[in-house]
DNA sequence: CACCATACGGAATCATGCTTCCGGTTGTCA
DNA sequence: TGACAACCGGAAGCATGATTCCGTATGGTG
């Protein structure tokens, strides 16, 4: 119920706040570049803090993975918000598209988590990121930008799609050329109807589950 | 330099040959439900043997997958040379295409090997493959059925992405729309020159390196 | 500047999965 | 049918990484 940070009476020594921002920034560093794998020894080394230290502040691995993947999600919330900001609707999408995916190349964890199957951390932020992209897209139809026959949930997935393979194992200039590939297969096409039908956010997210 | 199975003298027992089958028949089938993570100790199970049998006949895990790999990799294959003997280049590729995506998405071990960054098992066949796709498409190029500023690579790429993607949280349904939008977009245009230039082979695979 | 709650480092502990090993079983051939 | 090498199952052994614990150090406060 009550929020989960509270100020008992003694806020909280200095340094130690200080590690913890050092702690939260080396992680952000390593997942970006390795992926949400590395070990917390590598965290805390980078960090320049004992893995004691590491695991105080996040009790378990997958509280440290949100903490970055929240700030990484932040980040892109707001630029969605600036994107629907602008007035031509489907450039607008574009250039969010192009930044989104850029972002997650160089951001692995978030790559992995933002198309994550059963989402193992369930990030807060994360729901209202797939709601402005939604926004940004439905506009983008409304304009006859991009074609009618997709849903928000069809874009999240392809993006994360695109993000993951090229952090994988290629550069960030093959990322853009298939970001603009994907982006002239959304254009409006009168060819090629689309089989099935647009899926929503809440689809992507509750199909398989693991064992 | 010589195979790498030879027949000494005694071949093999019979039952020894079954339960092999078992093991990789039963791996096969939890690597395609749940990717190749999957424990030894199920795969084990399901085969109806004991652990010591699996390791046995694959001494180490990854060995294992590369079995199961190579498998899928025959099968597409050989759907691959099906395609490049139809008239329609075009056509031809477009079905190898959903094809092959169909396949990977119900072998979720192919899809994760296929793009994998530094193919941790190289399987020969792979590369056999990865030719036949890339001939396949450079017969749809010179009949102008797909875009020309792309490569195998990329192709390869996209195709693995897609299925990856959609093998984890979405269903066959989504996929396909997926196929299409990308599809959309490797027809020739005028409109948006990609940046960037062609990928192939042999630079998907060299990018980046595990530490 | 003395006190002490808070925070620190990192060794020890625990969990998870792969691999090896060994006493017992079973095909195969004479 | 007997002998024996090839196999089998699954427990024990290892390796890898996360999490906990505890003796020591230190920022903050009276």
């Amino acid at each position: 119920m009550s929020a989960i940070e509270e100020q008992p009476a003694r806020p909280q020594r200095a340094d130690a706040r200080r590690n913890r921002e050092r702690v939260l920034a080396a992680a952000a560093e390593l997942f970006a570049e390795d992926g949400c794998k590395v070990q917390i020894e590598q965290v805390a080394q980078r960090a320049g803090v004992g893995v004691g230290t590491v695991c105080r502040n996040f009790p378990t691995k997958v509280d440290l993975v949100d903490a970055v993947v929240t700030q990484g999600c932040e980040l892109l919330l707001h630029e969605a918000r600036t994107a629907l900001g602008e007035p031509d609707a489907g450039a607008a999408l574009r250039r969010f598209f192009v930044r989104m995916a850029a972002f997650q190349a160089t951001h692995r964890a978030l790559a992995e988590e933002m198309s994550a199957p059963v989402p193992a951390s369930a990030v807060p932020v994360k729901q209202a990121l797939h709601e402005a992209v939604g926004q940004l897209m439905e506009r983008a139809q409304a304009a006859g930008a991009i074609r009618s026959d997709i849903g928000a949930g069809d874009v999240t997935m392809l993006l994360s799609a695109i993000s993951h393979a090229t952090s994988l194992s290629a550069g960030p200039e093959a990322r853009e050329r298939y970001i603009s590939i994907v982006l002239d297969g959304l254009r409006p096409h009168d060819a090629s109807p689309l089989p099935g039908r647009p899926l929503d956010f809440a689809e992507i997210q509750k199909s398989k589950r693991r064992s």
